[in-house]
DNA sequence: TTAGTGACCAACT
DNA sequence: AAGTTGGCCACTA
């Protein structure tokens, strides 16, 4: 039986952490990496994402940039899937932007102001 | 093995 | 203000 590498670790924890997202909120790339240590890893986080894609209990919708862009719809199944995915959670989606995308934010260290976090 | 790429972000010019 | 470049980690050719 073969052992993970320490590496794929990191995956794992951003699986981890995206899973944290409630409903009718979203994340970015950008805050799960810093909050795993990585700040400047935030295309591992896509990349993750990407690898996601054979966990279905991964909300990966709820991940976008930090525009608030649907920067990944593209990679699910159908056109508009992942934003009526979104919407169907309650949270409105204009021409692949996140609607509200401040107020929604949410980051694994929540206990902190939105409007304050640097990013 | 080396090199290139990717659902991104921030710094630098 | 806008365009370019570097960087991070894992995967594929």
């Amino acid at each position: 039986m073969k052992h993970q590498p320490q590496t794929l670790n990191f995956f794992q924890q951003v699986y981890t952490v995206v899973r944290q997202i409630p409903e009718g909120r979203v994340s970015t790339y950008g805050a799960i990496g810093r909050y795993l240590g990585a700040p400047q890893s935030a295309r591992m986080v896509g990349w993750a994402m990407n690898a996601a894609h054979q966990d279905p209990s991964i909300p990966a919708q709820r991940v976008v940039n930090r525009s608030g862009l649907l920067t990944g719809k593209h990679h699910f199944p159908g056109s508009q899937l992942m934003q009526q995915l979104l919407e169907n959670e309650g949270v409105k989606v204009l021409n692949d932007q996140v609607q509200n995308f401040k107020e929604i934010l949410w980051y694994p260290s929540e206990h902190l102001p939105l409007w304050e976090n640097p990013l």
